[in-house]
DNA sequence: CGACTTCTTGATGTAACTCAATCCCGGTGG
DNA sequence: CCACCGGGATTGAGTTACATCAAGAAGTCG
């Protein structure tokens, strides 16, 4: 992981967009910008929380191991989003999950210590991120549900229908570069079961490949999927 | 749900614990205290959010439907605890789950405005309460974890465990009554099969019952099945 | 004492995991 | 330039954990 050299805006991340404007050459004093390789590990589980990150640029993973080889990825953050809040806690200061990066990104690093800083100054950022913590909380007991009570086919056409939300697409087609081993650890599944799923879906025409790449053909279809839910 | 006739003070729960003393004035000046018998809904998934309540006594089960005769437990919420605050969202003001009694229970109600209010006024509060959200966010994600790895043995001992921890136990019996179909959906599994994994971990001597109630009597035992998690 | 849940157990079905074999394709070195 | 190699993609077959269904037993409450 490399400190970039060049200088960078701190602008539209997350932080950035709730502080005070007057905060922002604080921030700007004490952030470190890393550049970061496809597959690279930016921080692990288990390791102590030295502080927080945002995306500048690229997608990152956040993920939790389960044994040696088989992992949940919880969440994809994306341009302007933070991670690494996960390390919060009022009771440890070891990280709960993994990020890697999907891709080249470049992200911003900012010392514990001067985020709860910026969250005593800056009284708004921290409702944003209470609020933020409460929606990422909503989501994953949602995720959990499903988890307990929908089949693969249904995870994977919420999965495929939240993707397309958050990354939008171009062309047509998901605007994310996933392995099927990532969109696996994703739902949840076995790689062999989300291969013979996506096939499934694509003999239905509810989407078409573009090489690795899915396109939403039907999202009628694949909303059925995912119904009951709620 | 009654109206609580008698004053009930409003110490050792979740806001009084972590706001300014001069404070609690404000609090019992606007808080509503009920009663709520065994079983009688408090809140329910999907209605518009009017606050955030706290329970005095009893203990109160937090769940999220699927379909309609479907559930997942996400959290029981004991005396001094918070609960409603996951109907807090940057973007929605629908609960995003049920709140139920799980025996008859005195809870105290803060509508959401005063609750904001409170917090911009009492920045520990604030923080603290950020925190408990981190917190409940890193629970989450690890029972979501063990949902989509973990067999439902291992998944059974590790809440036995967990309910232990949080309710403690009285004659060495965990201290908390909890229907084999609640201890099912807070598992993620039917009430068969949580029925017959009770038994096999009778006849291997982990746990004993005591009528309904569950004795654990080989914890290490019970620890070894949860393993591999981090 | 009868109606009504809740408990208990067996039998059966099946979604999804596991393991293993083959295929495909890009890279690499001879 | 082509043969070789390795790793991911693809497919098949077997296994299993768990859900589902069904039906009897046993509590429980009016």
């Amino acid at each position: 992981m490399k400190i970039y050299k060049k200088e960078y805006p701190t602008e539209n991340c997350f932080i950035s967009n709730h502080c005070l404007p007057e905060w922002l050459p604080a921030i700007n004093a004490n952030k470190i910008i890393y550049e970061v390789k496809k597959g690279e590990v930016i921080f692990t589980e288990g390791t102590e929380v030295t502080g927080i990150y945002f995306v500048y640029e690229g997608n990152v993973k956040v993920h939790k191991k389960w044994g040696n080889d088989k992992e949940l990825i919880l969440r994809i953050a994306t341009k302007g989003g933070i991670f690494g809040h996960r390390g919060l806690s009022s009771k440890s200061n070891i990280y709960p999950i993994s990020a890697t990066a999907l891709e080249n990104a470049t992200v911003c690093f900012i010392d514990l210590a001067f985020f709860y800083t910026t969250i005593k100054v800056n009284p708004d950022f921290g409702l944003k991120l209470m609020l933020f913590f409460a929606d990422e909380l909503q989501e994953s007991e949602r995720k959990m549900r499903n988890l307990a009570h929908m089949s693969v086919k249904g995870r994977i056409a919420e999965a495929l229908l939240l993707l397309k939300e958050k990354f939008g697409e171009k062309d047509g087609v998901i605007n994310i570069t996933l392995s099927r081993q990532d969109l696996a650890s994703y739902v949840g599944a076995t790689y062999e079961t989300v291969f013979r799923t996506i096939n499934e879906l694509v003999v239905e025409k509810s989407i078409s490949l573009q090489g690795k790449n899915i396109k939403l053909e039907n999202m009628d279809v694949l909303k059925n999927l995912t119904l009951q839910a709620s």
